[in-house]
DNA sequence: GGTGGTTTCGTGT
DNA sequence: ACACGAAACCACC
């Protein structure tokens, strides 16, 4: 059972005076890109043909002070893509209010299990808001870590996924292997 | 089981 | 004030 504590903290002013380290890795479902401030990790996106996800971080962050450097942190995102479960992380997240709730209710989707947009619209107390669910789950920036991979149609279609639809299909499926054994 | 129109809410502009 | 979207729902067929 994968379980680890995360606690956020709120950036505002788009970065202002914040210094981000970030360095592209790779990893079971493709070339990522981590990044992370001194509390902690505040991005983490796939590269594909059509995300550059160095320039979804600068978007993010238009004033921060923004590096290429490897951190110990970074270190610990590997262990976890490589199937450590007991590693804890610390977030570093813009969000709005909405935002961090939707994805606080990520986070609590077991590792193996799904979801549904609707099903979290429900769990915040605002079932009719599963269409702004929709938008916040895709504004997640912390891909895996908070597992937006693991909220799909009610129909049961998978749905869309930011960093493509094939990187949504291929985390699931890993994430049912992982519990078969 | 599938299609199409309607409902609904938070965001960015 | 307005349009959009990683949806759901209902009424049909």
């Amino acid at each position: 059972m994968k379980i680890f504590l995360m606690s956020v903290s709120e950036i505002s002013n788009s970065g202002q005076n914040l210094k981000i380290s970030y360095y592209h890795y790779q990893s079971q479902f493709g070339q990522i890109l981590i990044a992370s401030t001194t509390k902690g990790i505040c991005y983490l996106g796939f590269k594909n043909s059509i995300i550059d996800p160095l320039k979804e971080l600068i978007k993010l962050f238009p004033k921060a002070e923004i590096i290429q450097q490897k951190s110990e942190i970074h270190q610990k995102v590997l262990e976890f893509f490589a199937g450590n479960t007991k590693s804890s992380f610390t977030l570093h997240l813009k969000a709005t209010p909405f935002q961090l709730e939707v994805w606080k209710a990520l986070i609590k989707i077991p590792s193996g299990k799904l979801s549904s947009y609707g099903e979290i619209a429900r769990k915040i107390n605002k079932p009719k808001a599963y269409r702004a669910v929709g938008t916040a789950v895709g504004k997640n920036p912390i891909s895996f870590l908070i597992p937006c991979h693991r909220v799909i149609q009610s129909t049961g279609n998978y749905g869309n996924y930011h960093w493509g639809k094939p990187v949504k299909e291929k985390i699931i499926n890993w994430e049912k292997d992982q519990h078969k054994v």
